[in-house]
DNA sequence: CCTCAAAAAAGTGCATGCAATTGAGGCGCA
DNA sequence: TGCGCCTCAATTGCATGCACTTTTTTGAGG
């Protein structure tokens, strides 16, 4: 144990940061479902750090609503009902026509370009895993509340958003995103043109559509092994790199139906 | 050392969360003020817990935004910006709304007498002290969201709720709810008269002036010392009892406990 | 009396150890 | 076969110890 191989003394560490990003990310992505346990140990080991840290990330998970922590027993990742799958998405309907609301005809050159750049990335991603265009759909919506400027703002939608994400896994069958880039684009062009009544229409049409394709029906659990999924992200990678082909040398481990 | 003394060993402790509600309740009744220092020592001496468990409240207050972190420095009380507190009352004038969207013309009518007793506490401490005032026009907001029956919309907002009372003790001078009384009785008529429109309306006002009347100028801190100020919280009522008589109207039973 | 550096004190960051609880298998018994 | 009890491995709950960082105090020199 004990193999710092940092050397450095002084490193501007956040351990707990880093997990609670690798965590969040496997989650979005779903190579962690719903129900997926989360032992202190495991979590501990995979990250090179003590249960300590991993205890507290988990803390934190469980304060953003990701994960269910019950006493004396192992965590799981949440596993949110279909009714408290509607509310988060009526909660983040709501904020993010704040968002727009904020946003209508104050984006920057720069800003609207990154926007259609991010948007040309999801479209690129369409023919790849799943994972990455719900992740990317997701990042969209982030990116919106960043520009707002207001910290607030972009704790509770990327909170909100994410929760939604967790959903996806729970009730969302296969996944048709290609339409939503579309309305993506749409959103953008109605920011830039400063529509305001139009652009909150269309982030409420918008969300609206991604719930009810979301919320149809559950989808039975696959069932992998902790470590194998993690794997991946226990780099801690914060931009894309490995994010275009993130999912593939996991194996299947037929883990007991639990 | 292991001076634990408990005798019982299978206490339900949740001692996270019993620092939590504490100190979130001497945050909002303005006892601990914004800037304020929180070392995990203190704080583990005067609840009778490790630094270990202070530090994981802390890292759950700081998740809630009241608290902030620093790297290597004592946690401090959270000290928003006026645009910040801004922001957060323009958060939560939405999801307010959105919960009186989903209340009005379904309250049970032991639900609206619920409401009125809270109402009328909240009258009969009006002279009182303002800390008292503030907790109970806040649980108001907070008890409305627990009728929603949607574990997520009270979690958000609870949470946005409080870090507007923490700018109430940023900005906001003598204080004056009075008036709010008032609003708190028409919004719980509207919503018995089902009315939705009025009710959005009128959730709309109230909060926008609250928000007015608050964000004003800032006000100096008193600076006291952080173990006197906690001795009241220690014992943790988490409903009435030496609060002055807070109501016994708190008393909701939010639905399943699952 | 002020300035600044070095030492001491206070405080956080994190790993580790031990007690307590839980869940799973194993065994007897009907 | 099926059911209840018991034991034990797995795992969490929490305190403590040590290393490192920041803040405060001290004390010598100007």
């Amino acid at each position: 144990m004990a193999s710092k191989q940092s050397g450095k003394k002084s490193e501007g560490s956040d351990k707990v940061g880093t997990i609670c990003r690798a965590l969040r990310r496997a989650i979005i992505e779903q190579a962690l479902e719903p129900g997926a346990k989360l032992p202190e140990d495991a979590l501990g080991e995979r990250f090179g750090v003590s249960r300590t840290i991993a205890r507290h990330a988990l803390g934190q998970l469980a304060a953003e609503g990701l994960v269910e922590l019950r006493r004396n027993r192992i965590a799981v990742v949440a596993t949110p009902s279909w009714q408290e799958a509607r509310d988060a998405f009526d909660i983040r309907i709501e904020l993010e026509r704040l968002v727009v609301r904020q946003l209508a005809g104050r984006l920057s050159k720069s800003q609207i370009a990154t926007l259609k750049a991010h948007v040309d990335a999801e479209d690129a991603a369409r023919n790849g895993p799943d994972a990455v265009s719900i992740r990317l759909a997701t990042e969209f919506h982030i990116l919106l509340a960043q520009m707002t400027n207001s910290p607030i703002l972009v704790r509770y939608v990327s909170e909100v958003a994410y929760r939604c994400c967790l959903t996806l896994s729970m009730f969302s069958r296969p996944h048709s995103s290609e339409c939503a880039i579309n309305e993506h684009r749409q959103l953008i062009a109605a920011l830039a043109a400063g529509d305001e009544a139009k652009v909150m229409g269309l982030m409420h049409t918008h969300l609206d559509s991604v719930a009810n394709r979301a919320l149809v029906t559950p989808v039975p659990p696959r069932g992998r092994d902790l470590l194998d999924i993690l794997a991946p992200y226990a780099a801690d990678e914060d931009d894309e790199k490995n994010a275009a082909k993130p999912a593939k040398a996991v194996r299947l481990r037929a883990a007991a139906a639990e």
